[in-house]
DNA sequence: GTGAAACATGAAATCCTTTACATCGGCATG
DNA sequence: CATGCCGATGTAAAGGATTTCATGTTTCAC
């Protein structure tokens, strides 16, 4: 910058208008300094920009890993909406476990991020309350923690859970089976919540051989489903909290010969873009992660930069989406 | 800072050396120090940090898109080899397009990463050749440009294609068609290129027809199947440059009552998770993603650090996992 | 006891910008 | 013509660390 400066004959204090703020400047100069910088290709060094601002614009994600595409498809959606407003976004992954969500955090803090966007499904609430409270420009995505939904965007997950009961009971289902996620997990615990509020509403009742606690996995649908079948448990359809889990059932139901959805209806969860390559298409809860991702970064960015959060969506509807994996059941 | 050393009654060069060379300082005054730095909660601001010292210990890796598991793996993968060495990776998304891969790269750049992992098929090779010229620190993932091998590090695709043509070959495919991707990128080329040396190797040859451009996606992989069953060309095998091609494929063979492999047999590109979950299970040629990714990694480091290029591996080779898509042909 | 070497610390320069404040010239107004 | 104001530019002070160099204090050996 200097040397722009010596070369064009003005002081750095010119050259930083000229890029910051152009009509600050006489047009004559202006074009003399800019013609310097085009030539020796200078641009300013952002990191001593950012130091001076206090602000660099930009807001940090972290999630879990980045070989999923459900934290791709969220991804994604945060960067479009902050594209849209001129901001930047950084990504780093925590590598599934909570001292890793801590560190991604600190890192993201560090480099001076206007504002961050947490998926933390490792932290107890307590913790993510610290840090809430620790960190104003913190917002949590796809987690609701009381007390702070105006921090939060998520979906509801126990009108999912909702919505899958009352969709298999439609359907003439009376015995299903659940299979979790892992119990921590308020994803879990809500989406079940939800279902057995509807089921019982119903008059039915869940016991305890109806419900297995998987890990989201789709190795955890196949162990899962090999239960099911092994213990002769009668239902008529199962309900997955995840598709992947869903789509390891569907493989043991393949190897092992019972016809989805003739002998058994599957339900999933998510909506993953492999839902609708297996064979059968996959029923499932549509999360919508792209919208989620994306309201995450319009209230990122309103709290970045003071804007109003109010206006902002802050909580989604999953939604049915029906294919071929849950039929009708008889009588 | 300045309240810290003042607190602790020392001067800020001290607090400096107690959090980074604590054994330059003297044991008493370390533990006062420290002890002070504990009860701010005082975190050093890495913005200034970076800026004196030029250097961030972090790499930046631009990508087209988060929500493809494609890059999630390689993410995943660097990740993975630079956390082993003390290295932050932050990752930013060109949004499928050239402009966005150079901006991705100056935003990187600008804060002051010390190396770049640039995965770009957006550009042309002279656009990435001024690019390698011009910043050294930048590296290429899973592409070869000529004259830049020692900074790239890929899957030999002319060796995926030769593969695949020997396969089917030996399988007993005379007649097949191949799906590339876009003519434009490099990937479809090279692997064309080694499908057809092989496949003339073999004394056969491949007409027009027998080669249909697609683009990657699921719905191309669609289209290109139509056309295929529609035109009635007389294949016992296709040939898709992408699991996804080949996915959609499967889907319009089911629709349409060809059976698979029976009747036609169906060899993927990649090996997505999806390719082990559609029906039949889809043989593929794999790409090491996550090896890549950690290869990648280690070569930006080494790089960065100016650690010994020449041991990190560079060329992966693609390997054949059979599945249950491709036949023996008859006779 | 003295000189040199080793050690602990502080002062100040540096990294690169941005911006508040000061300066200066010119132009319009009274 | 004097005054005031405004627009254009330069000066210098942040911003928050690291590090060189200098200074002062020990320690040790001769």
């Amino acid at each position: 910058m200097k040397e722009v400066a010596q070369r064009a004959g003005v002081s750095t204090a010119t050259v930083s208008r000229v890029v910051n703020h152009p009509n600050k400047v006489d047009s004559t100069t202006r074009d003399a300094v800019q013609k310097v910088i085009d030539e020796m290709d200078y641009r300013p060094n952002s990191v001593a920009r950012v130091l001076v601002r206090q602000s660099s614009n930009t807001i940090g994600v972290v999630i879990n890993r980045f070989s999923s595409s459900y934290y791709g498809h969220m991804l994604d959606g945060v960067e479009r909406a902050l594209f849209d407003v001129g901001f930047k976004t950084i990504a780093e992954s925590s590598r599934e476990t909570g001292s890793g969500e801590l560190r991604a955090i600190d890192s993201l803090l560090d480099r001076q991020c206007d504002g961050i966007v947490l998926h933390s499904d490792r932290l107890t609430d307590s913790q993510v309350i610290g840090l809430l409270e620790k960190h104003p420009q913190i917002m949590l995505m796809n987690r609701l923690i009381p007390g702070f939904a105006s921090r939060c965007v998520y979906v509801d997950n126990v009108h999912g859970g909702t919505l899958a009961a009352s969709y298999l009971y439609e359907m003439g289902h009376r015995k299903v089976v659940l299979v979790t996620g892992p119990r921590a997990f308020f994803e879990s615990t809500d989406r079940y919540k939800g279902f057995r509020k509807e089921w019982e509403k119903n008059g039915l009742s869940l016991n305890d051989a109806e419900v297995v606690e998987g890990n989201f996995t789709v190795e955890s649908g196949r162990t899962s489903m090999l239960r099911i079948l092994d213990e002769n448990i009668d239902a008529t359809a199962v309900f997955f909290m995840s598709d992947e889990m869903a789509v390891g059932a569907l493989e043991v139901c393949r190897d092992r010969g019972v016809r989805v959805p003739d002998q058994i209806s599957v339900l999933g969860f998510d909506d993953m873009n492999v839902a609708s390559f297996v064979y059968p298409r996959l029923t499932t809860i549509k999360q919508p992660l792209g919208g989620i991702g994306e309201a995450a970064g319009a209230l990122a960015h309103a709290i970045a930069t003071g804007g109003d959060q109010e206006k902002c969506k802050k909580v989604f509807n999953a939604r049915l989406i029906e294919r071929d994996s849950v039929r009708r059941a008889d009588g």
